[in-house]
DNA sequence: GGGTTGTAGTGAAACGTTTCACAGGTGGCA
DNA sequence: TGCCACCTGTGAAACGTTTCACTACAACCC
């Protein structure tokens, strides 16, 4: 019950209060015979270190945490995965928080992690642009990476991929397969990736010889239920001046769209082939495989958790990077009708 | 830089230390103009609480800590939503940790959470049985929860579902559909889930007037790839000795059955039905339509934040309840032959 | 033997809160 | 006027660590 303290175990084993510290800090400093008399009255008293203290005492957590926009995205706990390998290997601890893309529950989590006094934060902001928010964290001395967002930001580090390049790769490929008449899905566009794959698709059809319309089908939300109202959209089109190919910003939206297209009777991707973003593992095992743009996702939560590590380390001269990763598209059936 | 305390604070408005706590903690406490000049000087020097000492001198924390199986699995994702909404709405903050089915890694887990106090803990622990380390947290007064484990435990709440029933739904569905040789694929069966799921199904079949044959494939994990792997060892077998119908302890498994005998061409559900466990999201875009037992995931996890915040008020004569949810079985085309 | 060096262990101070007994001041009431 | 009650505000104590200046003692060297 009694949790026991620093105090009891020093009585208990008969010697000082700082002895006992310094087993637990600096076992070196102590002798043999005193270390075992200590670690026995530990084992004994059930004592475990109370981190409140040691944290208010030593001004610095050992805990990072990642700020996310959705728990349940793929996407998400794949970074989750890749930084909390980092972390652990630090010997820190990674702790999850969701904001569930809710500006208000960003602000409250971001509230108590600052109160925390986190060792720092990997955060995807709900919104891009300017974060007087994130500001106070680093004025404190918590350094935050950004995941995926605000590249080039001169006040922290971020680690994001090219997602101007994926729109390209994805539009490109689309092209070359003959598609001319190319929807694009996907929003909120103030979401910045769902602009930039929107702009890289864009600027690839653009940059062809022969005209190539690109349409905009907007969504309130990156997931299979957008996505398949988005199929609503598209299948009441006329035949003629519906797209012959869709380029989705995610492949939850991508995966929906098949979903809704499949119970229209559109075959894809005989009427309509798909191109996804993200590349999650049920992407290959969807109703009709799904291509899609391939992000290395765990290598960005690592990168991000080492450039934060880095930074808290080396405190004072610390060089802000923006890591930049390239995209890679991944062929299958859903695109693939002529080949 | 210099995080502001509460004495520079105190300094700044012209007040006692105690005053601005008071503003604080107990508004009403102070009058109107002291409170304003208070509230000012915490917006001019930009000053955030130091949880750390806040939680040194009260004794006790606002963080809820929820140590998953696996953060990239949608059934542990949904789960914690439910948890989160609940915890939120009390005022306090979850934080997700992920154990990765690793004891290694629970274990640094857990002891992490015990130096931060945390004021509570929901869990699925990666063994079933025995687990000193969590009356480890319950003795030093950190209400636990176990999550879809180890029911009946005379000293800790419980939330699960019923998963010898979510067995039986699942074979009693396809002994009526006409299978008589029935497979299992899951593992490790030391899992508790995985060893109930089997069971129901077995008690289901043995409660038939007809013989009925349940064969177990054993698979190293419930992964998609696992899945996969026992794709092959169906394929393998000639058609008179397959099953013509699987259950799969989970939906990633049956996805990776899906796939694996797509890949043999072997066709579902003509050749092989198959029913999945989860209803994950993913289970209505497969390939084929997966059948599977659906469980209430975030009800799972909002009973069980629920279940821990009212221990955790309840100090002291709190009932230790055990919550059993029943499943209910999702008829898709996977298991739809003979419709 | 005097001085130096090194090792083991000590205990007070400090981290930033919250709480609590108390002090000053004001107004009401007999 | 004297007493009491009430409202504001005060500042010291306590929470459990870590750190640091310090003591005690032994060993070593000239």
């Amino acid at each position: 019950m009694a949790a026991a303290n620093i105090k009891q175990v020093a009585k208990h084993a008969g010697v000082s209060l700082g002895t006992v510290s310094n087993v637990l800090n600096r076992p070196d400093l102590v002798s043999p015979a005193t270390r075992q008399k200590v670690l026995d009255a530990i084992t004994e008293l059930g004592y475990v270190r109370n981190d409140s203290a040691r944290q208010l005492r030593a001004g610095r957590s050992r805990t990072v945490a990642i700020l996310v926009l959705d728990v349940s995205n793929p996407f998400f706990t794949d970074v989750v995965r890749g930084a909390e390998a980092v972390v652990e290997k630090a010997g820190g601890m990674l702790i999850v928080c969701n904001s569930g893309e809710d500006p208000r529950r960003e602000q409250r989590n971001l509230d108590m992690l600052e109160e925390q006094r986190v060792q720092g934060l990997l955060v995807t902001p709900v919104s891009d642009g300017r974060h007087p928010r994130l500001d106070a964290f680093v004025k404190r001395g918590i350094p935050v990476v950004l995941v995926d967002r605000g590249s080039g930001h001169p006040s922290r580090c971020s680690v994001a991929v090219d997602d101007v390049a994926g729109g390209r790769l994805a539009a490109e490929h689309l092209a070359e397969r003959g598609h001319e008449r190319i929807g694009f899905v996907g929003g909120p566009v103030t979401i910045r990736q769902v602009a930039d794959r929107h702009h890289g698709a864009a600027a690839a059809l653009a940059d062809r010889d022969t005209p190539h319309d690109l349409q905009l089908f907007t969504t309130p939300s990156l997931s299979v239920d957008a996505g398949r109202q988005a199929a609503d959209e598209l299948a009441a089109l006329a035949a003629g001046e519906r797209p012959t190919a869709v380029f989705c910003a995610n492949d939850l939206l991508a995966l929906g769209v098949l979903q809704g297209l499949t119970a229209h009777g559109l075959r894809v991707p005989e009427d309509v082939a798909i191109v996804g973003y993200d590349d999650i593992e049920f992407a290959a095992a969807a109703a009709v495989p799904l291509s899609s743009v391939r992000q290395p996702r765990a290598q960005l939560g690592r990168t991000a958790a080492e450039l934060l590590l880095e930074e808290s380390m080396n405190d004072g001269n610390h060089q802000h990077r923006h890591v930049m990763f390239q995209p890679e598209l991944v062929i299958r059936v859903s695109s693939d009708r002529y080949r």
